[in-house]
RNA sequence: AGGGCUAUCGCCAAGCGGUAAGGCAACGGCUUUUGAUGCCGUCAUGCGCAGGUUCAAAUCCUGCUAGCCCUGCCA
């Protein structure tokens, strides 16, 4: 007999309607989608939105598409699609099929256009695109209709025909809905459906010279490829009368199990920024290094930082779907991140800021080799070789001439410590320069303590990590931290001034002759420090760090 | 009287008329050769406010208040 695991997936308002939709058999299964813009990278809002769309496909045995909506030449580029698409595998989710984009169905929606014509739900607009604002009202106040609103089907089939074959000006007229110019619903009032653009298409090429718009593209869109359920944030809920509107009023697609769209609220995430457009000017303005930079929200930067596919998907879980404007606090995403590092993380040693340690009374000539454990809960994960000898380096946090209280669990002068995986030390004394700096610390070892405590029975309580001088390896460490001094960057009036100066912090210093290899992107614990990863653009050995350790201490 | 949404613990978030899940954070304690991890415990007599319906309301009704979104030939 077998058992059956029921893993709880937390609930939310989507799949209490897909639930229903299910239940109800509108749909025997669903089909989702994830629809980027191909003019930019992906950043944490996104890979919520992959994380739903893709997660609710796996969970109801459905699929999800991804599709590039690429109805602006203009503004979108190739390059892109390449990233979009890594970053979408990275996190481990595969599209069905292959993946679409929205200039695929390009003579498709030239078809609809011309239904609409025909039923006299759409005309050729010659007025100018002031004008069209000057006629479209505001807010309390209701439009006017268009001039050009009464003209004849025939005349408006002719004209739409003439704009696709270049025969109008960039500007010179557009296609537009014909629906209700005193609707509440702004995108209601006649909206535009296709514009001119005499610009290459970086999947159409040359072929089209008119282009769709997004409301008229994306329901269209949903609705070839039979999309159950069309995902979205809140900022699109009017859209959603206009997105029915289309499909209620294209024949093929006016049936009950139509696309329908639903929307959830964006990701904020405190100290940081995920608009496109903010993102971008970090870049340009040189505040980081590029779209990876460690401390950028983007899912390349994150990938740099040494944040794992699991911890991103996990955080997803976490912060769940609602229609709440929110501001999730950044610790959600960090006990993410720990959460698997922790399971994953081969443990080695690292000193980042070095002090030098010699041990007086240690006589062995050369280096005494230890067997470590890589992980001390994980047996499975083997063991790695460390070393010992007269030298050493530690931490200079580590040591500090008299403990300041009975708590102090690092070395200072008479005081004994155990080196991590290795022997008990007591401090002795140590050296300073002319500038009162701490040179070098003598210490004293007990050759009985390696693997045991000492047998009279006295309590070494504190525990501390070390290289071995002569065999370790040299290393930089960028030490990041949130790239923002304020909660919510985007409502300061200058960017530059609200960037934490320490975001990032470069340091020198040694890691133990193990990590001489150490894999890219692959995530170690340097033990007592946190969790770091090797660059992955950096040749030399250089480890970012991914994220400290919890400290419920140095508060 | 523009319209569309939203309001449950410091931050997320379940709940869908039967008497407030969970996570993060925080705070105690135990274990520990990582001040980590793990484990145990504490943390909303109350669900934006005010009324009403009901034996029973976070859930239904009415009226307020606050926040977000909408006037691109962007998405």
């Amino acid at each position: 007999m077998s058992q059956v695991v029921v893993v709880d997936k937390p609930t939310n308002f989507i799949r209490n309607i897909i639930d229903k939709d299910l239940s109800q058999q509108l749909h025997n299964t669903i089909k989702t989608r994830f629809p980027p813009e191909p003019n930019g990278y992906l950043h944490i809002g996104h890979a919520k939105s992959i994380c739903l769309n893709f997660g609710l496909a796996e969970d109801y045995d459905g699929k999800c598409n991804l599709r590039f909506d690429d109805t602006n030449p203009t503004k979108e580029d190739i390059e892109f699609v390449g990233s979009i698409k890594k970053d979408i595998s990275w996190l481990g989710f595969g599209w069905a099929g292959e993946s679409n984009f929205s200039s695929n169905y390009f003579a498709k929606f030239y078809a609809y256009a011309i239904e609409l014509i025909e039923k006299g739900l759409a005309f050729v607009d010659f007025s100018s695109a002031d004008e069209i604002k000057q006629l479209r009202g505001n807010l309390t106040e209701s439009g006017k209709n268009s001039p050009y609103r009464d003209t004849s089907v025939e005349e408006n089939l002719e004209h739409f025909k003439k704009m696709s074959s270049g025969e109008y000006k960039e500007g010179q007229c557009v296609l537009r809905a014909k629906i209700n110019m005193s609707s509440s619903f702004m995108c209601m009032r006649d909206p535009a459906m296709y514009r001119i653009k005499f610009a290459h298409h970086h999947q159409t090429g040359d072929d089209w010279c008119i282009y769709p718009m997004y409301d008229f593209a994306h329901c269209l869109s949903d609705a070839i490829e039979n999309i159950t359920h069309s995902l979205c944030t809140l900022e699109f809920q009017d859209n959603r009368r206009l997105y029915d509107w289309l499909l209620e009023h294209i024949d093929e697609f006016n049936k009950p199990n139509r696309p329908h769209q639903y929307e959830f609220s964006r990701l904020n995430l405190a100290y940081t920024v995920m608009s496109k457009r903010k993102l971008q000017q970090l870049v340009e303005d040189d505040l980081v290094s590029g779209w990876d930079d460690p401390r950028m929200p983007t899912i390349s930067g994150m990938r740099r930082r040494g944040y794992t596919p699991r911890s991103i998907r996990n955080f997803a879980e976490r912060i769940g779907i609602s229609k709440v404007d929110s501001m999730t606090e950044m610790s959600v995403l960090e006990a993410s991140v720990r959460d698997d590092l922790n399971l994953i993380a081969p443990r080695t040693m690292a000193v980042i800021e070095p002090i030098k340690v010699i041990i007086e009374n240690y006589m062995n000539a050369g280096v005494e080799k230890i067997q470590a454990p890589k992980h001390s809960q994980d047996e499975t994960m083997g063991k790695r070789e460390i070393h010992f000898s007269s030298e050493l380096y530690i931490d200079k946090a580590d040591f500090i001439e008299t403990a300041p209280n009975k708590k102090w669990k690092r070395l200072a002068i008479g005081k004994e410590v155990r080196l991590r995986n290795s022997y008990v030390i007591k401090a002795e004394r140590f050296d300073i320069d002319k500038n009162n700096e701490i040179t070098t610390i003598y210490c004293s070892y007990d050759l009985a303590t390696l693997g045991k405590n000492p047998s009279d029975g006295r309590r070494v309580n504190g525990v501390i990590h070390f290289v071995e001088a002569t065999t370790a390896v040299n290393a930089q460490f960028n030490l990041y931290d949130r790239l923002f001094n304020i909660e919510n960057p985007i409502k300061a009036e200058n960017f530059a001034e609200v960037i934490n100066p320490d975001s990032l912090v470069v340091k020198n210093g040694f890691v133990e002759p193990s990590m001489q290899n150490a894999v890219a992107e692959q995530a170690y614990q340097f033990e007592r420090e946190g969790y770091f990863c090797r660059d992955n653009k950096s040749k030399e050995l250089v480890f970012n760090k991914t994220i400290a350790l919890r400290d419920t201490w140095s508060k």
